[in-house]
DNA sequence: ATGCTAAACGGACTGCGGTCCGTTTATATT
DNA sequence: AATATAAACGGACCGCAGTCCGTTTAGCAT
């Protein structure tokens, strides 16, 4: 279940008919949305996200690549529909999970907690996730992003962070974006727990703690 | 004159050639070089930088596309080299440039300095930059990239930052990448100086500074 | 001047993401 | 069952970045 519903094409730029999620509309439309993102997975699986083309899913599914294109808008936002388990497992548990990075412990704990968890969970999803970023101007508007970084903020907040913290969020939120992530353990080989130290670094250091 | 070299075809991935900044090589390359660079300033002025088009670029300035690449490696490599200039001017003005940017301020005002320099150079050049980083892995070990972020570690340890300051880099240049930069002001609406009193608020908080 | 060779050239070609539009079909209605 | 219609379908098509390879040429050696 998924605790924001994420919509692959609700794209605000381009396509129309923003696909609708599963359960509504024509059958056959919910069968194919599940047939390609069945054979998305497959493909994934066997090779790696970059092997993933449209036109190979379309053929692989069986289907047109219009179909492919009318269900998810763009490669972004197939991405994000395969990666939109994982998004709402993670949500879940900075939202609604056990303490520390879930509700229940004291904020700044509870930053470091959600940073390192992020970072784990990064390393684990990233090329998917980097796939589903690599997009356009909207990047950080999309409803997962959106939530995240509001949740950030309101860390922030909590700790006791006065000073604009939405801008404070997003400035912290950037020292976790995929791409960095990715490079810093998987160009220059720095080791998770250094990523995970360092953010703890900085947000004690940020909220005036120590 | 140019105080890191940028060698635009130098993307350690792909092709072999390294493509020679200028003075090397035969003359027709580095005719065909100062052709290219002009038909493109010329696109962009006209357009912007998305009208830029590879095949687009070739035929203005009368070669073959090959020719392009050869020059320039990718589209990426071209935004580099049209780039270079303005960067290697941010680049001799936090290193040997009056204060607080440049040396002879205390660590703490240099960063915040620099960062609101950097926010300011990144809103005046940010699309360019934005399509000259739009690449790949290595956007972060361009050399150009590279000096920027020593220069930040630098400044933190200058400024009493012990713990690993290679990453507290990282984390920090994070905050001024031109894609977050862009899209705060353009889809926000956030003032610049908004921008520049919290990275003042950020890089004081965590020098400890005040 | 002539010839040699490494380098530069150019444009056809590939594979990709994304669009368009004529055709088919699921479903509601009678 | 027959019909209507909005929706979904499929694949030809486009423009793009990037590659390949046969052809041309600049610059040097004689």
């Amino acid at each position: 279940m998924s605790l924001i519903p994420i919509r692959p094409g609700a794209q605000s730029g381009g396509g129309r008919p923003a696909a609708p999620a599963a359960e509504t509309g024509r059958r056959d439309a919910a069968r194919n949305r599940e047939l390609l993102l069945c054979a998305a997975r497959e493909i994934v699986g066997e090779s790696s996200v970059d092997a993933l083309t449209m036109d190979r899913l379309a053929q692989r599914a069986g289907v047109g690549k219009g179909t492919v294109f009318r269900r998810f808008g763009s490669r972004a936002g197939l991405m994000m529909a395969l990666l939109s388990d994982a998004e709402a497992e993670f949500q879940g548990r900075f939202m609604f999970g056990p303490p520390p990075v879930g509700p229940g412990a004291p904020p700044l704990e509870r930053l470091i907690a959600v940073g390192a968890a992020r970072i784990a969970w990064t390393l684990e999803f990233g090329e998917l996730a980097r796939a589903a970023d690599a997009s356009a101007y909207n990047r950080f508007d999309v409803p997962p992003a959106v939530l995240w970084h509001r949740h950030l903020e309101m860390l922030l907040r909590d700790a006791g962070v006065t000073a604009d913290p939405r801008l404070m969020a997003s400035a912290l939120g950037a020292a976790l974006e995929p791409e960095l992530l990715l490079h810093s353990v998987g160009v220059h080989g720095i080791a998770p727990e250094r990523l995970a130290e360092t953010w703890r670094e900085l947000v004690t250091r940020i909220v005036g703690g120590h």
